[in-house]
DNA sequence: GCCAACGTTGGC
DNA sequence: GCCAACGTTGGC
């Protein structure tokens, strides 16, 4: 079991959406290193829900990987704003996953706590001008999110 | 609104 | 293959 970090912004898609639909898909993701990311995950992973473009920006939520490999539908269409003309149904380019709702946490853990808590080393999310959108987070990371929070870490 | 970071594109 | 221009992300 692999622990994630995967920022939406709250105005488009926040972990409220997510607790109301209880699933997702994670559709839209054009970056390679994120679709990469997103392609390395595996069933029962877990990830950390993060408010970005916010104020503050942070984690809020928890949230499980229930299906891999899922072709992005997006991409097919012309006339979503991730519509991708040189992916065709033989030969789509992106893929994604499809996310549970776990849990909302008690209050947000802002990217200021992280920072007094993490180095970049440790928790890639907290370099500044980090535009990744999917970020893999350490076990011992995971671990230290939660007890930041004053939670028994999940999983 | 500004700007840093950085991925992508296209000319050569 | 290099690199400048450009676009996007996302913090502030």
């Amino acid at each position: 079991m692999a622990w994630w970090l995967m920022k939406s912004e709250p105005d488009v898609y926040g972990i409220g959406h997510l607790q109301a639909e209880g699933t997702t898909l994670w559709d839209g993701i054009r970056n390679y290193q994120a679709r990469n990311f997103m392609r390395s995950m595996q069933v029962g992973d877990l990830a950390f829900f993060y408010h970005s473009n916010a104020s503050p920006p942070g984690i809020v939520g928890l949230m499980e990987v229930i299906e891999t490999g899922v072709v992005d539908p997006s991409q097919f269409d012309p006339t979503s704003k991730y519509h991708d003309p040189a992916a065709t149904q033989e030969a789509p380019r992106w893929d994604c996953v499809r996310l549970a709702y776990r849990r909302t946490f008690p209050a947000m853990l802002s990217l200021d706590r992280l920072r007094e808590h993490f180095s970049v080393d440790d928790l890639a999310v907290v370099r500044r001008g980090n535009r990744l959108s999917i970020l893999p987070v350490s076990d011992s990371s995971a671990e230290r999110i939660f007890r930041l929070m004053g939670l028994e870490p999940d999983g």
